[in-house]
DNA sequence: ATGAAAGCGCTAACAT
DNA sequence: ATGTTAGCGCTTTCAT
């Protein structure tokens, strides 16, 4: 800028007079800044703006899990279109899962300065963020919420989306019914679970614990637990599965069998509609509660004191044929 | 970090020190500094002080068309790592394939001065990029590359990857292959048409100009597309298409038809295994297009100077059965 | 309409 | 071992 001003033979507040539009400069000298500044190849340094000006970066941080899945790439576009439409930049970061690397992340965006955080929260202890959140930094938390940390938070209906699938199973006449979710720690994971059971209890059906498998969505593990569900005496007639990755796992390990249980999968996925036997599914809103946490998120920015809020949104049940097998 | 020296009663240079592990700081001072730093919550600003270390922000930005297209989205992901080895943040942004909003997000991140910029380049003028480049600003393009800006790029092997899939309906027995594929202003939708093209010259088939599609994947046009292809006294008896949404697309509509031509697909998805007919594909590689191109900007942020490179990284043919359906 | 000076939060280069 | 000064590139405030 000191450059600019130089060679256009003025002082360099004129120069940021021109570069911001600020009003108090004439034509004449404007035109000539401009041609210095093409002449150069001058770009403001926004960095330095934003330290002098002291308050917003027009930057938010979102820390999730893992882009290249689906669900979070959806959610991820959804946060991008409503930073953009605040003219805000999005820093975006995998946590593959590992707290570390979550707290890293985190905690890297704030030295930044961002104005606000959008977190898939994946640790278990959360304090790291206290004083960011003391410092002003807007947070929010999707999918999954805060372990002891009130902010804003976005999450599915993990319970009832995962009654309406089970019920849905119960009312085709099924009684033993699987369930093949994953890590229980994972709260979601652990609340779908939850879901399953109560569904069960409601319609007085027992849970076999053989039923039920809760790990990582590897194909050996669930290649195992269905063996363990289908063989035997009383084999079950139907399958909940509590999440996207564990549901294709799962149609993959059953494709080769000659009798296939009903199922119904937790989450929507392409193509679940042109498999041999469509999948009825759990639809989540992945856009969404990706739209909802950035529009908390930048209401928060704007000053909003209100409590912090906790917004759960509806799944869909989606019959497509999977859930619906016979008997 | 004025108020943490007055807190513990130190000089606030020695503030820096503790807090970036600069040595000559005694054990008891830089305690005492700790102690103030938690007491306040204090984090450093980077961006003040880069700023005031004049050059890397350890911040690269990565625009592409739409995170949420699978194979963006592995891509994004592939790039984070990269990123993260390098201690380097990711600001992410979908242009949309609007041009416009590419410049913008390039220029955005160029403002806030990051170090380097991977593009997927919609824009048919990268002009914009000249004073960035000329001020140092690393950049590659990936997936296609620029119009007149002389920069590394990686690229798929379009033409190669189409000759062979095609190659491959030929070598099947079929004579009359349509072609499904982009809009033609697309780079890759341009040069795998020409690999079809190519193909068909190669293997002395004249190609209907009916058989040809060049449009966005959107159902109405496909549809009317295959009715064009699969009507008539010579039908199309195999079909090429150009990417996975065309693919995905056409899948759908040929679904409920009762006798289905061959089909080979351009870039490799998710299920395609566990279709009624497994479709037979030309995989791309997402994640080493990520993780390439993301090497070749940190070799050239870390100085590199030889001249720019064009890396095309070859695909494989995935037999799985549609391209393999009797004539 | 224009410019000079101060300062955002930090680090580099010198003191002490 | 610690403090002081200057200055990164910009905006703010106050002059002219």
């Amino acid at each position: 800028m000191k450059d600019v001003a130089a060679v256009a033979g003025v002082g360099f507040k004129t120069v940021s007079r021109v570069v911001n539009g600020e009003p108090g400069v004439s034509e004449e000298t404007a035109t000539r800044v401009r041609a210095a500044i093409a002449e150069l190849g001058f770009r403001r340094n926004d960095g330095a703006r934003l330290l002098r000006q002291g308050n917003r970066t027009s930057c938010v941080g979102l820390v999730l899990e893992d882009v290249s899945d689906p669900f979070y790439a959806q959610l991820s576009r959804a946060v991008q279109d409503v930073a953009r439409a605040h003219g805000s930049l999005v820093l975006t970061g995998s946590s593959a899962a590992d707290p570390l690397r979550e707290q890293e992340l985190a905690t890297d965006f704030c030295a930044r300065r961002v104005d606000g955080l959008i977190v898939v929260p994946t640790a278990a202890d959360h304090g790291y963020l206290e004083p960011e959140l003391a410092a002003g930094t807007a947070v929010v938390s999707v999918d999954r919420p805060f372990a002891g940390l009130a902010v804003d938070t976005v999450l599915t209906d993990n319970v009832g989306g995962t009654v309406d699938g089970v019920g849905h199973l119960l009312r085709q006449g099924h009684r033993r019914i699987g369930y093949l979710g994953d890590s229980p720690d994972i709260f979601t994971a652990a609340q779908r679970l939850a879901g399953y059971r109560q569904a069960m209890a409601g319609a007085g059906c027992a849970v076999d614990e053989s039923w039920v498998s809760m790990a990582k969505p590897d194909p050996v593990g669930i290649r195992l637990a269905l063996h363990r569900m289908l063989a035997g005496e009383a084999p079950v007639t139907a399958l909940m599965c509590g999440n996207n990755r564990t549901t294709v796992t799962v149609l993959r390990e059953l494709a080769p069998l000659p009798h296939r249980p009903a199922l119904v999968g937790f989450d929507d996925f392409e193509l679940a509609d042109l498999l041999p036997v469509p999948v009825t599914v759990v639809a989540q809103d992945p856009i969404g509660m990706g739209r909802t946490a950035a529009e908390l998120l930048f209401r928060r920015m704007r000053g909003e004191t209100a409590a912090p809020q906790r917004i759960q949104l509806p799944t869909r049940l989606i019959l497509r044929g999977s859930g619906e097998l016979p008997l």
